[in-house]
RNA sequence: GGCGCUGUAGCUUAACUGGAUAGAGCACCUGACUACGGAUCAGGAGGUUCGGGGUUCGAAUCCCUGCAGCGUCACCA
């Protein structure tokens, strides 16, 4: 809470003028304060239906008696209105011109202290035999940003990759490889390391088909033909051997996800997203036994006579489940058991947060169970940052049918988009090619990242390849224009700094100044919510409001002085939290675009 | 089939968690001081918030029901 904060003020006063008014005391809590709409006069406004059991009158007299005495005994409150049930409420601008002062001088103004809280945030999460796709993308724009944003509101933040490394799809890489690889790498073909992995998981798939189609053209039935392939045994026997440890085998498989670590090294830089651990799941598949054995110790899992372990949870409202195969090999759950004992002693953690997709929402419902019932502090402390999943207009991208969209060719083709629009208007044309190639980068990821972010991240979206990305209204680099226009204000003046002002303000610039005003209960409130959406919609509300003032005001041309160095100011603070709430998201400002 | 998620202008979406006449952007039409940066601003047109009930002073939001799409219910990961 700011000291600065208008509206808690304001809630504080509206207790005090209900209980003067109609002799009951009621809680901040049951004040519902908003802003008021465009069309009517004032600042806030306060909902008077909830009080008129007290005041025994209509909605509209109640907040007559409520306005009279805000108007008499609170200093903030100008004048009020009412509405039917909406009790308006103006503002003097002394009390915005305060505000915006605040905002100016104080350094901390924007600032939040820690909590003290440790979170773990787990995104992207890929598989080891293939490329990054724009699944992966929104998964980890939306990780990066979370991340951010909670450690903005004070939370201390630790960002993981869990990889998976292991398992019958990277063996399928392995085979294809050993058989079409002619021993090349990708430095010997000049392909990026996860994309050349990726050509022999699908060239296994095209040669296993070919295998099935024979065999049936043999007579063998198809589920015959399907099971009993023989690139599909020797993938299932490699699984094995690594299983074992054959030394072959490993060295193998090491070999190749080396490439693949190399290419995804390369997007994520190129994102922009970083990760201060990478777990990987061959080196924690087998830890979850332990917890398991625990669990069946304590009575609180069951044994059946194969030898499997299952946890009940019918009575939660979910099924059984499978906790350890009757042969003592583990699961897909009991691996991440495992790891989130290891990230518990890895960071000891608060609260830990896994940004995956939808799909997985039965899964995480049953680790969070079976690690609660368990007893382990990280049990309920974990959370499913459940985002929908990306599809296409023709449904969802499949892999086999090459309608995946790829994350490095995704971001060529937006850096070119951005490269033709600048061109085009030309007003960098002074720019080094070097910085014009930064420019354009800057351009193409603010556009891409915004785009995706400013959705709600629980709903799925709808992705079409044949649609460019605009780069004009509720966009990355509209808000990037405006944060330019602030700079291009700064560049230019030469005036002396701001001190105070006590001018009437102009509407626009009263607009600017509350949102300015609003931007760290926004950022809470998007923290609580675990929503990034909110930090990109308030950052384009911001965007659009100043952009208005610039038209409807002049700010270096203005005649008066200290009006001059009050908007400049304003253009100031303005662009710092433009730049602020898009750092959160990852995204970066340029100077001049 | 059980469970879960989603459904808002042609398209992409918002609505501060139950509040005022559902707010923007794209696309379409019209206009903007020879401009402190026009990647902008202003205006127009575009809505049965999937359908039907219910609760409430008030419902896009909560409850019931139907429809559509998707996910999940593997000794896959």
């Amino acid at each position: 809470m700011k000291s600065y904060d208008v509206s808690h003020k304001l809630n504080l006063a509206c207790v005090q003028a209900i209980e003067e008014a109609f002799g009951r005391e009621v809680s901040t809590n049951d004040i519902v304060l908003q802003h008021t709409r465009k069309d009517f006069d004032g600042q806030y406004t306060l909902v008077t239906f909830p009080f008129t059991r007290y005041s025994k009158l209509s909605p509209e007299e109640t907040g007559k008696a409520i306005g009279e005495v805000l108007q008499k005994n609170c200093p903030l409150v100008q004048q009020y209105n009412t509405v039917k049930g909406f009790l308006n409420l103006e503002i003097e601008d002394q009390v915005w011109l305060d505000v915006f002062t605040t905002l100016h001088r104080d350094k901390e103004s924007f600032s939040m202290p820690s909590t003290g809280k440790k979170v773990v945030l787990e995104y992207c999460g890929p598989n080891t035999n293939k490329p990054l796709h724009l699944g992966h993308i929104r998964n980890m724009l939306i990780g990066y940003a979370s991340a951010n944003l909670l450690s903005r509101v004070g939370h201390q933040v630790h960002k993981v990759n869990i990889y998976n490394d292991r398992g019958i799809a990277i063996c399928k890489s392995m085979v294809a490889w050993k058989h079409f690889g002619e021993g090349n790498t990708p430095q010997s073909t000049q392909t990026k390391g996860d994309h050349f992995v990726g050509e022999f998981y699908v060239a296994f798939d095209q040669a296993y088909k070919k295998q099935v189609e024979e065999r049936i053209a043999e007579g063998k039935t198809k589920e015959e033909a399907e099971n009993n392939a023989p690139l599909l045994l020797e993938a299932r026997f490699m699984l094995r051997q690594w299983e074992k440890g054959d030394q072959e085998v490993i060295d193998l498989w090491n070999m190749m996800n080396s490439w693949v670590y190399e290419g995804f090294e390369q997007t994520f830089s190129r994102l922009g997203v970083d990760f201060e651990k990478h777990y990987k799941e061959s080196d924690y598949y087998q830890d979850g036994k332990r917890l398991v054995e625990e669990g069946l110790q304590q009575g609180i899992y069951t044994q059946r006579k194969d030898g499997s372990i299952w946890v009940d949870l019918t009575q939660e409202g979910l099924d059984e489940k499978l906790l350890l195969r009757g042969d003592g090999t583990s699961v897909y759950i009991t691996q991440d058991m495992g790891i989130a004992e290891a990230r518990y002693q890895d960071f000891g953690m608060d609260r830990s947060v896994y940004v995956v997709a939808n799909e997985q929402d039965y899964h995480f419902k049953v680790l969070k169970l079976v690690l609660e019932k368990l007893g382990k502090p990280y049990g309920k402390s974990i959370f499913h940052l459940s985002y929908g999943m990306v599809d296409l207009p023709s449904g969802r991208m499949k892999s086999r049918e090459g309608t995946v969209v790829d994350a490095d060719d995704l971001l060529d083709e937006m850096v070119k988009t951005a490269r033709h629009r600048t061109e085009e208007l030309g007003k960098v044309d002074d720019l080094s090619p070097a910085e014009a190639e930064t420019l354009y980068h800057t351009l193409a990821l603010s556009a891409l990242k915004y785009f995706i972010l400013k959705v709600n991240p629980k709903k799925r979206v709808i992705f079409n390849p044949e649609d460019s990305i605009d780069f004009q209204g509720h966009t990355g680099p509209f808000i990037q224009y405006t944060y330019v226009r602030t700079r291009s204000v700064l560049r230019r003046y030469k005036g002396k700094g701001f001190e105070q002002s006590q001018h009437t303000l102009h509407e626009t610039e009263r607009d600017v100044i509350i949102l300015l005003h609003d931007y760290c209960a926004t950022l809470q409130r998007a923290a609580d919510a675990d929503d990034v959406s909110i930090v990109a919609e308030y950052a384009y509300q911001v965007a659009r409001a100043y952009s208005k003032l610039w038209s409807e005001v002049k700010i270096l041309n203005e005649e008066d002085e200290n009006l001059v160095a009050f908007r400049v100011a304003l253009s100031r603070v303005t662009g710092e939290v433009l730049a602020d709430a898009m750092s959160i998201l990852g995204i970066t400002m340029p100077e001049r675009m």
